[in-house]
DNA sequence: AAAACGGGGGC
DNA sequence: GCCCCAGTTTT
């Protein structure tokens, strides 16, 4: 007599024999769940699992992060990306802390009104942290759930969501959501992968629609290719040697843009196309910068490509030594020396830039 | 509904 | 070079 298939005892059953240990496994502070999910948006876990470690080290707990500055949690963020989420971090733990007594809401409802927690997330605590039955629907479980049912309408629209959510809500595990919620994505994350997934140790195999009818490789779909745009920036780095000291002008960024809250270097963007010689004649950058010679600006060679998702950045350094730092009028501008610039938190190009290129440039 | 937002790793 | 990752916010 064959047991009738179970979507969630068969996937259960495979998680609790084949889960990987994560340190937030098992974790049963609510606080350790949020911090890992967000850490997590659009990242792979291997390249998470060491931001989380220093995270929970230097910020272990919701007062913690509250009480830190913005730049304290971005330096601590530095390098990981979408800095959004460090600054969301932040202001949730300020407003966890004011309106919520420092403590997290348990329910999805509550939890979706703090910043930087959306739909995902607040699935993903509230039913890891306070087994609220609700499915958290990532990347990974559109994979699984579109595969599984061999849904071909594109997961990335609307219609094609409420489809996934529908099928996610009729296989969760009314008992046990979170570890459902963790083993739809461990399964999408090893074995209901992207490429080449390996279905012959999958749990889920004998019902698979997709691997049915032999299409794997065509689902999920997904509508619509971003267009990379491309920008060119051009950067200038201001610095003076006085004895053992190096002082650098630094800019922090306070747009919506790209690398907010981050500091690098003032710079000039263009729309129209420009080389860097256009550029230091330009009558924007002499307004800009007063003081400086430009005859003694250097440029350094070749531009730094630097590669995005949705975007190409070609980054064009020039360097000038001042013989004494000018008194800076911009608001976004600030001397600091060499060492105090190493502790800002800096865009990963930036970093490069001042370890690889000013290393040689200043010290010698 | 679409665009913007980082950086890294797999193939 | 292309894909896409335990997504969210802004436009």
């Amino acid at each position: 007599m064959k047991k009738p298939f179970h979507f969630a005892e068969s996937l259960l059953n495979w998680y609790k024999n084949n889960a990987r240990t994560l340190p937030f496994r098992n974790e049963v502070s609510p606080y350790a769940i949020w911090i890992s999910e967000v850490i997590l948006q659009q990242t792979r876990v291997n390249q998470g699992l060491e931001y989380y470690r220093r995270f929970m080290a230097r910020f272990p707990n919701i007062k913690s992060l509250a009480e830190s500055t913005e730049e304290e949690v971005l330096k601590i963020w530095q390098g990981l990306g979408y800095y959004s989420r460090a600054r969301n971090l932040h202001e949730a733990a300020q407003q966890i802390m004011s309106l919520y007594h420092g403590q997290m809401p348990s329910s999805y409802q509550e939890l979706k009104k703090i910043k930087g927690i959306g739909p995902y997330t607040a699935a993903a605590i509230s039913s890891i942290a306070f087994q609220e039955v609700i499915p958290a629907i990532d990347g990974n479980a559109k994979r699984v759930f579109s595969r599984f049912l061999g849904i071909n309408t594109p997961v990335n629209t609307s219609s094609g969501s409420v489809l996934i959510e529908k099928a996610a809500f009729s296989f969760i595990d009314p008992f046990q959501p979170g570890n459902f919620n963790q083993a739809v994505m461990e399964l999408g994350a090893m074995i209901c992968t992207p490429k080449r997934p390996s279905c012959t140790n999958c749990p889920l195999l004998s019902e698979c629609i997709a691997y049915k009818e032999n299409q794997i490789e065509y689902i999920p779909l997904k509508v619509k290719k971003h267009v990379v745009k491309e920008r060119s920036i051009f950067y200038f780095v201001f610095y003076s040697k006085a004895e053992d000291t190096v002082q650098l002008i630094m800019h922090q960024r306070t747009r919506n843009d790209i690398w907010k809250g981050l500091y690098d270097f003032p710079s000039l963007e263009f729309n129209e196309a420009m080389n860097v010689q256009k550029v230091i004649e330009s009558e924007i950058l002499k307004q800009q910068f007063p003081y400086v010679k430009f005859a003694e600006l250097q440029s350094i060679n070749g531009p730094l490509k630097h590669i995005l998702t949705h975007r190409i950045l070609w980054l064009h350094f020039s360097v000038y030594e001042l013989s004494v730092m000018p008194h800076i009028e911009n608001k976004n501008h600030t001397i600091y020396t060499l060492h105090e610039v190493l502790g800002l938190p800096l865009p990963r190009p930036i970093e490069i830039f001042l370890k690889e290129f000013m290393g040689k440039t200043i010290l010698v």
